[in-house]
DNA sequence: GTCTATACGCCGATAGAC
DNA sequence: GTCTATCGGCGTATAGAC
């Protein structure tokens, strides 16, 4: 791993638990051990490293749940899995965490990458949504985009219950109560 | 409204535009007109003074949305109303907003409230929709408690969604979804 | 590419006069 | 109660040597 390598690491990490505004420069020089010189070399300054670290989160995230909606099982099951992922519940999402940043909405560049995933991810999940209406998993007359964006909420909401509780319990509720609206287990 | 008053109110429209890292003693002497003298003394400091205004704000939520989801109607009725109140959507919630702010999280003095308000809230919806299966409008197999939560959780995860978009959209679809969920409009 | 030096304003607070 | 002065450190760079 190069020195720019290190940095958009370093700055992942730091946006994922201080957000944009909590983030200086001097903190990601520290934990990526590189020094002044180098990171107003490789980037033209905060706005410029935040993003590349965005895209690298964006892009993995993507990856990740791409992997797990397309994988083996019904549209119900699949859901489920992603949903029940493997998380760190009370770290919160890397990205949904960049909607609460004041200097992040307020900027197009950099509200770019959130925009796309959150984009794509209700697109997705439309579609399974949808294939799980056709397979008659889910109830007929409900609205595939507006079903999408209920499970897309419940999870980004369930990050902030549990963050206010200091507990992954109401993360646990709110993904069951959904799953449980959305049809019982077969 | 005297100087301590102006200077908690403009401590409240700060951290919700900007969050408790975001917001400087500065800011809000500016925007209060009050003195570095007056604010330090009617308050420690910063923490003191945000903590008074995270106060005021939880105790107004809890009290606006205790009267909606008290009002008449069924309790369907009655969630429904709460979750399409009149919002400024892409502003966000004033509370949950707090729960991306890594010095509140870490600090149990002005996590309290925060915490306060959402245990509050899912234990008035879990109320809501036991009372709701009681009367038969919610199928009687769903866990109160998971409904509840996941209920609290679509609309917290529909400013995410809003915020990403910059558009009410997200927001909008998600309350449908959840509403369609929770079963048809009679 | 990376280093050190320098800059200038903001952050969050304290001191002491009025 | 409110004002102004002062403080050490941080935030976000730029400059120029190596």
């Amino acid at each position: 791993m190069d020195t720019a390598d290190r940095l958009i690491e370093s700055t992942r990490e730091l946006l994922w638990e201080r957000g944009y505004v909590g983030t200086s420069p001097k903190a990601i020089l520290q934990r990526s051990g590189a020094g002044q010189g180098s990171m107003y070399h490789h980037f033209t300054g905060k706005p410029d490293l935040a993003l590349a670290a965005e895209r690298r989160t964006v892009d993995e995230m993507r990856a990740t749940v791409d992997a797990l909606l397309s994988g083996p099982g019904t549209a119900r099951e699949r859901i489920a899995v992603y949903l029940r992922r493997e998380r760190d519940v009370l770290r919160g999402c890397p990205v949904g965490r960049l909607t609460m940043d004041p200097d992040v909405v307020a900027s197009p560049e950099l509200r770019a990458p959130v925009e796309e995933l959150f984009t794509w991810l209700r697109g997705r999940l439309t579609a399974l949504v949808a294939e799980g209406q056709a397979s008659g998993e889910f109830a007929p007359g409900l609205d595939p985009a507006d079903t999408a964006a209920a499970i897309a909420a419940t999870l980004q909401g369930g990050y902030v219950l549990a963050r206010a509780s200091d507990s992954v319990e109401p993360f646990d509720r709110a993904v069951s109560g959904i799953l449980a609206l959305l049809g019982p287990t077969p």
